[in-house]
This record gives C-alpha cells, structure tokens and sequence, in this order.
DNA sequence: ACGGATAAACGCT
DNA sequence: TAGCGTTTATCCG
C-alpha cells in the first residue's frame, strides 16, 4: 500500500481513471529503452490466434503483368474487431524517433529529415538476445563490446507477439522489427527497395498496416537497354492501397527487382491526425544490418511520444509529466 | 532516398 | 466540355 496520507488523498483529483484498453501491469524494461513498453492488451492476443494462414492470402506470383514479383497480400490480416484498438495500443505506448541524417548527393552535402516517425527493435542472426544480454548466436557467451557502435534493442514483448503470429502465418523468420508513424498525407517513403546485402539474396519481409488507408505502389526497377534488346517498356505500377489490418508478404526476387513507396497525398483522408503505422519484420543476417537500421531508425535525435491531449506525437524527455493523458475509446472494437 | 521544380493528369463547375 | 485550380508523377541535385 502507499504511503499517502489523509491530505494527499484529499487533494488527489478524482478517481482513478478508467483505462483505455484492458492493460496489463507487465511491461517490457530494457536499459536501451526510453522508457517501458506494456504488453499487448491479452484479449488482442487471443483474437490474434486465430489469424488466417499465407494460403489465405491473395498471391501475385509468376504473374507475366508483374514479371520477378511474389507476394501475398492479405486485406485484411488482423480482423478488424482489433486493428484499431492494437493501432491505439502501439502509437500511444512506443517511442519514436524523427531521424535526421547526412548524405553526399553530386559531391556535396546535404541533410535529410526523415518524413516519417520510426522506431526499431532486434538484432542480426550474430547475435540473441537472452534476458535483455546480448549472446553470440555460437558460443553462447557474452558478445565482446566492440560488436557494435550502436546500442541493439530487444523486440518488447507487444511486438515479439505479433512477430510470432506473423512467422506462424508466413512460415519465415525474422529478427528485427521495424516501426513506421506517417502522421499525414505529407509523410511518405519514396520508391526503394530493401535490397541491402545484410538481407541476403531474396529477402522476406512482412509488412503490416494499422490506422489510416494509404496507397502503396510497386514498380519494376528500370530495365538496362540491352543491344538486342533496346528500351523494353516497364511493367505497369501495382497500386494498392493499405488499410487497417492489411498485411504484405515479399518475398523471392521482389526486392532485387522491384521498388515500392508509399506517395505522399493530399486532401481530409489524409489531413493532420490521420495516421497509419507500418510495421515491417526482417532478418538481417549480419552486424552492418543491425548498424544500418539503428543509424536510420533511432538515430541520435529526440524521443517522441503520442500525446492524446494533443494529438500527435510530442516530445519525450525523462520526467516530463502529461505523457499519461489517457484517451477513452481505446477498446474501440470497430 | 529527400524535396523542390515542373509538367501532366485529374476533377469540379 | 473548356477552363482552371488542385493533385500527382517524375526528374534531378
């Protein structure tokens, strides 16, 4: 029990508030984080087993429209009785970053902002996490501290469930996890593809979808004029558009030879508010992997966090009060 | 892989 | 449907 007196009590507002979503006490603590992380609410855990299976999904493979792409899309994959309460759960209990970083473009320098909030957890197949310590994957013993410049973070509990669900559902596996907030219309990724050497040959990733609709387009990288064969036209672009729920497997030779984006877009669909969380999961198989994703997706920059009160992700610092406004529909079944 | 410039496409009246 | 303001796609530094 506190330790709080007649007065204290007195003065204390009001009751209790009542919590947004039925959640559990437990949190996932780690030295690398900002600050806890709670587990997913279990009743989204429960409805999450009954996930559909890659079957289920819808695949464009071998598909002469779409030559060297595989993927399947599931539309949606999280039933909707719970994609808006875990979208809830996960912008207003994650820790974000606006990364700002340097480039050399055409022999000078220029600085990039990220227009987009991230966040990522996870380590390279090198290296496990057991207890929050980092392992060497082989021997098992403590990594040496120089393995890495950056500081890895362990996936919290709330994103190892739906990493488990996910590599169920997709038969792969994966060991890193990466968190997008698109706040608008105005933040997007432009066409890239995730093609890094540290994913190896055909990499799958798994791409999930909360909150707001979004276009996602897929296009073919350009095809090198040949001799014989000169200026062949593109394939046309495959236009999808995200919504709640929705999850995208690629796989096979997507990446190696397609570019995908999320387009920035105006209008009230897509006004200040109207965000969407993408969450993609991966498997980096060596150490400059797990280098690149913590230079590009925390960073060095401030903590955000979501602040209801105001609606959109605010600053973090440690002992700064107001991150505990509590917003009321979070159960939102719908 | 960003964003400003620009041209093309869209969509409302 | 021409006209015009708005939105989108592409180029390039």
């Amino acid at each position: 029990m506190s330790k709080r007196g007649a007065l204290d009590s007195f003065f204390k507002p009001t009751a209790p508030k009542k919590p947004k979503y039925e959640s559990s006490t437990e949190k996932t603590h780690h030295a690398s984080y900002p600050f806890s992380v709670p587990y997913l609410p279990s009743p989204f855990v429960e409805e999450l087993g009954m996930c559909p299976a890659v079957a289920d999904g819808t695949s464009i493979v071998d598909d002469p429209k779409y030559p060297d792409l595989d993927v399947v899309i599931h539309r949606p994959y999280i039933p909707s009785s719970i994609s808006g309460g875990i979208f809830e759960f996960l912008r207003q209990e994650l820790f974000f970053y606006r990364v700002v970083y340097q480039i050399t473009r055409g022999g000078i320098n220029a600085t990039v902002n990220t227009p987009r909030y991230t966040t990522v957890f996870g380590v390279d197949e090198t290296s496990r996490f057991s207890n929050g310590r980092l392992l060497d994957s082989k021997t098992n013993r403590p990594i040496e501290a120089s393995r890495y410049k950056c500081v890895p973070r362990p996936l919290p509990a709330c994103l190892e469930t739906l990493k488990q669900i996910v590599e169920a559902t997709t038969g792969e596996t994966f060991n890193f996890c990466l968190v997008n907030y698109y706040a608008d219309g105005k933040d997007s990724i432009s066409y890239h593809s995730d093609d890094e050497r540290f994913l190896g040959d055909n990499p799958a990733i798994a791409s999930l979808s909360l909150g707001a609709k979004r276009d996602f387009y897929m296009k073919h990288k350009p095809i090198a004029p040949s001799a014989n064969a000169p200026a062949q036209p593109e394939p046309k672009v495959l236009q999808l558009s995200l919504g709640p729920g929705d999850m995208v497997l690629m796989r096979g030779t997507t990446q190696k030879n397609w570019l995908h984006s999320i387009p920035k877009r105006a209008g009230a669909a897509n006004a200040v508010g109207v965000g969407r969380i993408n969450i993609t999961f991966r498997k980096a198989l060596v150490k400059a992997g797990t280098e690149n994703y913590y230079q590009y997706n925390v960073g060095k920059g401030e903590v955000f966090k979501w602040g209801e009160k105001e609606g959109k992700m605010m600053p973090w610092s440690e002992g700064v009060a107001g991150t505990e406004a509590g917003a009321e529909h979070l159960d939102a079944a719908a």
